[in-house]
DNA sequence: ATTAGCACTCAAGACGAGAGAGTGCTAACA
DNA sequence: TGTTAGCACTCTCTCGTCTTGAGTGCTAAT
């Protein structure tokens, strides 16, 4: 569907207005606010006309219009242009990750604040699970009488530990022969390819030292069970409390157990991400739970897979700055990834 | 101060029907629900005299009373028998801890749950810092070209890790070397006590190894600093939602920041925590952010140092649930961390 | 010392009037 | 034919007033 320009122009005017005041706006505000040389009245005839074709709506017959989701995602789609963050914010970004570098989870949180401070919405991180990194070696480490570590290194350097005890007869040399046995097993191996399958025969092959490989097995089968799953990181979830739509208690509460537990936001999101910002408007969104609220996402590659940032508020948002902010850090974060590989970040669940 | 028996029966009476309900209660209805052989217009008079002595008060003339501060005070000192969880309760505590076992941080996350589940106020449980169990190995472990890993491992087996990296000349056998000379100089001092001069020294003796030996002094210093303070576990933070008392933005505002991050959590509880449960009501707290707020708390001893669990809530609280709750749950951790020696649990920041 | 009775107080809810913002429609105008 | 001014109409929001009801304090009787 094609707008004429004073169509655009108006239904602009009423997005940016009643974005910043949440309240419906009239047709004399229209015509103050953003000087066009027209009357109100006829700012009225074409906002009848934009209510018609369904991208304003009216709450009761005597108020002003506000945008419809369909309007919102009109906007989006065929007039928004998107909002960078200012020099000084990626400034002080770049500052914060610096300072952090040390600690993949301080780089996270640091993201995760800067969304939400830039843009005043909340914000999540989802990081990828560590499954689908490459298996890159294990080590088996006494750390004191009757106790060994098992440690797995991944090809981006993630560090994974478990702590094993084991019989007093074996020596620290008998624990680096069984190592390097996994290591000649699995290296190159992606995590979530190292089967239980291949765990027995290697098990078989081992029988004197039966007891430290199955301790290191099932340690190895926890590493790769549910904790290293998807983390998810939510930052600035109480900015919601400002928005005039959530002075209700009850959908208060709904949205914000939705940040309360990682697994509801999870659900929320779409599996597959395509490339580059993607905008879910109200009613757009799968889930039932944040179906009054608009999402705005973006994927970023690390190791092979996807994670996930992106900004969370009503469907009365600023579209414009988070589709900007999010662009900006997930480039921000693909660089962060693929480029400086001379040291690779620390990771630490 | 002391009550007559009749007197104590009343405030007994206006404190659980307010607790339950959040209304003033009346004479009429202390009569009614708590079958006194005596008159309304009897309760009015004692009630007067409660008044009088400041453990009542009446939100205007025609109200009913609440009970005040002080008034909850005097119940918690003289009165109060605590109502400790359920048998069945306890014994969910038990199957969850068992269930995760193996990380100290979804035992700790387990307990969180159960504290804020149980009493349906949000719970917080603070870890003492990492830095005051003793210093037991260090290690470096090479991981791959150019790199190693710095591992320290406390007393009580809490495992934490550093990347480096390091010159490719140096060798494992090197790696170990460097290794010992940090055991033999810290082994069985708190980690506290590891001073920088002590690093010092100890880089002297080694000038010609010194770049691996700074880069790992700069890995324990690391270690050693701000990540590694103190952690602090909420849970259950959107009980608060529940409550009357906070239908106001503002003060919901005000109280779940608190809750956002660690920082002012900290701040709200006593330095030093005495023996047993320890209860604070509105005013009485230090701290003019929970003011408004009642807390109940207690200290449990790990590796030498007190960690803190305890629960938030309004003044109107069910002070004999919290506190039976909160200290059933402290026994417990005591008995964990102190009896099950067998097998000291794997820490993981 | 306790109780019944009664007048009094105050918050909260219901009701209605008035103001204000905004619309839709009509008729005039370029 | 598109635009505009004018006007009646609609609906929400805000006050102020009234009413209701719960609960008190006081007094006098037991």
């Amino acid at each position: 569907m094609i707008l004429d320009e004073r169509k655009r122009h108006i239904l602009e005017s009423v997005i940016k207005d009643y974005v910043a005041t949440a309240e419906p706006v009239g047709s004399r505000a229209v015509v103050r606010k953003h000087a066009l040389n027209i009357s109100a009245a006829t700012v009225r005839n074409e906002m009848a006309d934009l209510e018609d074709m369904g991208y304003l709506e009216q709450p009761h017959t005597s108020a002003g219009r506000i945008p419809s989701e369909k309007g919102f995602r009109y906007y989006v789609d065929c007039m928004m242009e998107n909002e960078n963050p200012s020099d000084e914010q990626i400034e002080v970004l770049h500052k914060i990750l610096e300072d952090s570098i040390q600690e993949w989870n301080d780089v996270v949180q640091g993201i995760g604040h800067f969304l939400s401070q830039v843009t005043n919405y909340a914000s999540f991180i989802i990081v990828p699970s560590v499954k689908f990194s490459q298996f890159q070696s294990l080590q088996l480490i006494p750390i004191q009488e009757g106790q060994a570590l098992v440690l797995v290194v991944t090809d981006i350097g993630i560090i994974m530990h478990r702590k094993i005890s084991i019989p007093r007869s074996i020596k620290a040399r008998d624990l680096q022969a069984i190592g390097d046995l996994f290591n000649r097993a699995f290296r190159g191996k992606r995590l979530s390819e190292v089967q239980r399958s291949d765990l027995q025969s290697l098990r078989d092959e081992l029988k004197n030292r039966r007891q430290v490989i199955d301790k290191s097995l099932e340690a190895l089968d926890n590493l790769l069970d549910s904790p290293h799953d998807e983390k998810v990181v939510i930052s600035g979830a109480l900015n919601i409390l400002k928005e005039p739509e959530f002075k209700d208690m009850d959908k208060l509460r709904r949205i914000l157990t939705l940040f309360e537990e990682d697994g509801p936001l999870k659900g929320v999101l779409p599996e597959q991400i395509k490339e580059g910002v993607d905008i879910r408007i109200g009613q757009e969104n799968q889930a039932e739970d944040i179906k009054e609220m608009s999402l705005v996402f973006a994927g970023y590659r690390t190791a092979g897979e996807m994670g996930k940032i992106g900004l969370i508020g009503p469907v009365r948002m600023e579209y414009w700055k988070a589709a900007g902010t999010v662009e900006s850090v997930r480039r921000i974060i693909d660089d962060l990834m693929n480029n400086s590989g001379s040291d690779p970040k620390l990771f630490k669940k």
